[in-house]
DNA sequence: GACCGGAGTGGAACCGGTTCCACATTTGTA
DNA sequence: TACAAATGTGGAACCGGTTCCACTCCGGTC
């Protein structure tokens, strides 16, 4: 339980001074002659010497770091998204702060706090959809905000990176209607959050196109927490003139309603055709296998570390960007025509 | 986009000290006057103002965070384990480091640089095994470490908590015994893991206790990565003699394993009873619906931060502790009887 | 009235890096 | 040969907190 050494223990062993060691340690700074950064380096191996970030931190005012706000780790979605990001992330040589919000716009604003604190560069974040004087106040401080899968429309100079979420949900919507149901239930977001109000307008988009007015009981914004998408599904399958098909189009509520249709032992597809936002490893282990609206992961991480680190490089316009990737929609045997003669 | 206030602008905002602006965000470090710190809460208040915690680390040597490394948030398991970690440290004003190693030795040497760097407290980790003198170094230079889940036995003074995984895997074999089944394959993680070979122990002894012997053929340590677990079950499928129960013990090739089975239209439980390690929310959506053993990771997350804050405020007996939790077996359809005559 | 102890305060050193600047030495050019 | 520019080096200030210490007031005690 010795201490590490530091810079000046460097210097002293190696006989110059901690101005050579310091540029030794970051070449672009100055000149060091070949034979002395030799001996520097040999002695940072001997000692093993490492700098400490809080020294460096404090001296040149920012972090080589990013703070990432997320959800909820406990779901796939977002545990995927974190995992590619900080893969994503070390490999620009970029540390990652993962903090989890539940949802709950206090921990979000705390959150926030801590990584204020801690001098992030900039931040990614599916925000909760408040706290927007807060994501402003950041901003003016000189942090780069990116929201991925969500965004908050008030809130200006924000890059955002998400699925093409109008079309997505038009398109699921679209396929149902194309097979002829003519009753679609959808389980959406609340309509506080940007992915919640635009699946609701894909799924009306695609009643227009197909000229069929929207039965505003099919339609049930539920919380991302707790057993909202069950009780949805419970109350839909109830309704008088029930729904034929299903689109669940908010992630964190999947499992729970297919855990309810299950449970009812509803008849998939032959009562219900059935799609989901979105796809993860286990949709296609369900029987049937699940139809639904892959987002492509990978392109989320990328994209939105990019803009962060560009913007942290100043190398970005200063517009903000917005950024739509196209989510595949991957058909399964979850969904079938409707029968002109229910089954029933 | 101004500068953050230091202590410095609120010491002469308030017209007082440093010194008096410290103790008023540090009460235990010394009195101030009741009027006093009045004017300055008012004033940092008023400014803004919040302390950088790099100024501070440098200045006390340490920070209140610890880091976690972890194999892989995109397995459900370790993800579930981040969220309820990062969720108990908030709890006690801690903040965690999040890394992701990808099973990868090297990464996790990286990781641990990384979490040196910046003067964490502590550390909980599911090592890969590897790196055995890398962990001893972080302790040798005062970072508590704490095991979850795996451990290094190799390496001593470390606190570990884990399932109970050897009684857990004879739970499990001898319910399938026990179910009348004689030839039970089973796919467990590399034996270079703690759990890994635990799991197999597990198993040996079940066999023992039931009497069987135990054909070194249906044994399979595959990888954590890649599609280890689906070759595993193919093959064991295509024995001549083949398995009638199958026991996944490895959390990350479940999936794989399950596709595989799907994919080959096994019959489950008529062809084949199958327990998977562990147990998440899809695991009872699949049809049938999966017996398994279920990881109490709240306990997990519970424990292992316990042991990380305790050892960092130096409250723990110097002795390394170990901590196995027990985990349940839940039953479902995926289990039946052997038949005398087999139905193929 | 002298003395003691504790509350309250400010000055300044310190943590471990980075960076500016002054200075010495070498190299290149007219 | 003289002078400018480039190269290499070390000293010291600085980043923003914490903490030690000296010092000034107090009230209480003998």
């Amino acid at each position: 339980m010795k201490k590490a050494p530091t810079i000046r223990d460097v210097a002293a062993t190696a006989g110059v001074s901690v101005s050579v060691v310091s540029r030794v340690l970051n070449p672009e700074s100055g000149p060091v002659a070949p034979a002395k950064r030799e001996t520097v380096l040999r002695v940072i191996d001997e000692l093993g010497y490492r700098p400490r970030a809080a020294a460096r931190e404090l001296s040149v005012g920012h972090t080589p770091t990013i703070g990432l706000v997320v959800a909820d780790l406990a779901n796939p979605f977002f545990a995927q998204l974190a995992d590619r990001i900080v893969w994503e992330a070390r490999g620009h040589g970029v540390q990652v702060m993962v903090m989890t919000t539940q949802e709950d716009p206090h921990l979000e604003a705390d959150s926030l706090d801590t990584l204020l604190d801690r001098s992030v560069g900039g931040v990614i974040a599916t925000p909760t959809g408040a706290n927007v004087e807060k994501w402003a106040r950041l901003q003016s401080l000189g942090v780069n905000v990116v929201f991925v899968d969500r965004t908050i429309p008030e809130l200006s100079g924000v890059d955002v990176v998400s699925i093409e979420n109008v079309g997505s949900a038009r398109r699921a919507t679209e396929h149902l209607l194309g097979l002829g149901h003519k009753r679609i239930g959808l389980i959406s977001g609340p309509v506080s959050t940007s992915t919640g109000r635009s699946r609701i307008q894909g799924y009306q988009s695609a009643h227009e196109n197909f000229s069929i007015s929207v039965d505003p009981q099919l339609v049930r914004d539920v919380p991302f927490r707790g057993d909202g998408g069950g009780d949805a599904v419970g109350s839909l399958l109830a309704l008088p003139d029930r729904p034929t098909g299903l689109i669940v189009a908010n992630t964190a509520q999947v499992q729970s309603s297919v855990r309810r249709l299950v449970q009812m032992g509803t008849s998939i597809p032959g009562d219900l055709s059935v799609i989901v936002f979105d796809d993860n490893p286990w949709t296609e282990l369900t029987s049937p296998p699940l139809s639904a609206i892959r987002q492509p992961i990978d392109m989320l991480a990328v994209h939105s570390l990019e803009l962060v680190l560009g913007r942290m490089q100043g190398k970005l316009p200063a517009a903000p960007r917005t950024i739509e990737v196209n989510a595949d929609f991957v058909p399964r045997s979850s969904c079938a025509p409707l029968l002109l003669s229910p089954t029933r």
